[in-house]
DNA sequence: CGTCCATGTCTAC
DNA sequence: TAGACCTGGACGG
């Protein structure tokens, strides 16, 4: 459950139905890669007996403030995923457990009761998910290097719009940029690209004022009905381009209109040709990274619609109908490189098995002095604030004003 | 069975 | 910017 919305919406989970319960139990799985900088047993013991004080969110970073320090911290990397027993929440296929699997799931990676009965756990299928033990989960990376949140700290237009004029990397792998701006994440940064009509490889000081209005505003959009809707993909708006990025190249439409894909920062992204157009130089840096993908949509193309455009297989890219865009079509790299198929797997040895007992040194949790001198995040708006606690305004306000809501402990 | 893909970081050439 | 890191699931033969 890795963008924003899942997190949040596990973050509200524990927020309605842990908070101000006390830990009675635990179990941390003896994975030391994703349980990192604490020993599985020295996080177990920093949590029972401990009583929930809140959950908080930045970015796609959640943690939980318990009555005194260390705070546990959970980074969902791609897998990620909180489950309360009895609860439903998160329908992300690709981090769900199956409910008919045992309890907790061996995906575990914490196991929590409290003292009421209920028992939540954090799985992970993938082990690029982190727990971590800090006194100020804030004060230190990765939370300490994160931009302003996409939904609680928007930018101010004027300041979301300036930014964009000394950025000369793809708009895309600016958003994908959590030092810029937290929480917006692969599927999010193509939606809201595609609703507000912008090419993914569109570079970011080029794009026009107008269009950046049209992004903030898109994002503000995204975010508020993803989480609005719990995440549940299932409610996002039919019109998203969410619903057609898995499908196969020729075969992903979204409003009637073609999809295609391209490789952005390293990251498969879908859009719309026909919407979100590219000028000339960033056009000729898309050509270069198209992305294999689409030779399938050969196939599938030429039997199905478009028959007039589509059919021989490379010389004639003629007719285009825009002479800006001249997209594919002379996608005439043949062998198609992305025969990863073919690369010997390096793969180095030592491979970390997960048996390996925890080796007893490891540092305390905020001890850790962890490098700095990254670019500063961004600049950050005053506004600062319990990010996970004010949220939004429209939507259900019958959550109680969530204790401690700054950072400061609170005045004995 | 093999190949490819995945809502994310993090680091090295 | 590319590759590593890990592993499950979907799909093709």
């Amino acid at each position: 459950m890795p963008e924003l919305p899942e997190v949040e919406a596990a973050r509200l989970a524990l927020e309605e139905h842990c908070v101000g319960k006390r830990i009675v139990r635990c179990s941390a799985a003896e994975d030391t890669k994703v349980i990192d900088g604490v020993a599985p047993s020295r996080l177990e013991a920093a949590l029972v007996g401990r009583t929930i004080a809140a959950a908080r969110r930045k970015g796609k970073n959640l943690w939980l403030v318990l009555d005194s320090p260390p705070s546990p911290s959970f980074q969902f990397g791609m897998a990620g995923a909180i489950y309360i027993k009895g609860v439903e929440l998160s329908k992300y296929k690709r981090s769900a457990v199956s409910p008919t699997e045992e309890w907790p799931s061996k995906y575990s990676k914490l196991f929590v009761e409290l003292d009421d009965g209920l028992e939540f756990s954090f799985t992970d299928k993938r082990r690029f998910a982190k727990i971590r033990l800090f006194d100020n989960p804030e004060a230190v990376p990765p939370i300490s290097e994160l931009g302003p949140d996409a939904l609680c700290e928007p930018m101010q237009l004027d300041d979301f719009v300036q930014s964009f004029g000394r950025k000369n990397a793809p708009i895309k792998s600016l958003l994908l940029d959590q030092s810029f701006m937290s929480g917006i994440g692969n599927w999010m940064a193509d939606e809201v690209l595609y609703q507000a009509r912008i090419h993914p490889m569109q570079t970011s000081s080029k794009i026009s004022k107008e269009k950046c209005k049209a992004l903030h505003r898109c994002i503000k959009e995204v975010i508020e009905k993803s989480v609005e809707v719990g995440a549940d993909s299932n409610e996002f708006p039919e019109n998203w381009i969410f619903h057609s990025r898995e499908k196969k190249p020729g075969k992903a439409f979204v409003d009637g209109k073609k999809i295609d894909f391209v490789t952005v920062g390293g990251r498969t992204s879908a859009y719309v040709p026909e919407l979100q157009i590219l000028d000339g130089a960033d056009a000729a840096a898309a050509n270069r990274s198209k992305k294999g993908r689409d030779k399938a949509e050969e196939n599938v193309g030429k039997t199905s619609k478009k028959g007039q455009k589509a059919a021989p297989k490379e010389g004639g890219k003629t007719a285009q109908k825009t002479s800006v865009d001249e997209e594919e079509e002379e996608d005439d790299k043949p062998a198609k490189q992305r025969a990863k198929g073919a690369k010997a797997p390096p793969k180095k040895a030592g491979n970390t098995r997960a048996d390996d007992h925890k080796e007893g040194g490891d540092e305390d949790e905020g001890a850790k002095p962890a490098k700095r001198g990254r670019k500063r995040p961004a600049k950050g708006p005053s506004k600062k604030e319990g990010c996970s606690s004010d949220d939004e305004d429209s939507l259900g306000k019958e959550e109680t004003v969530v204790a401690a809501k700054r950072p400061q402990r609170k005045k004995r």
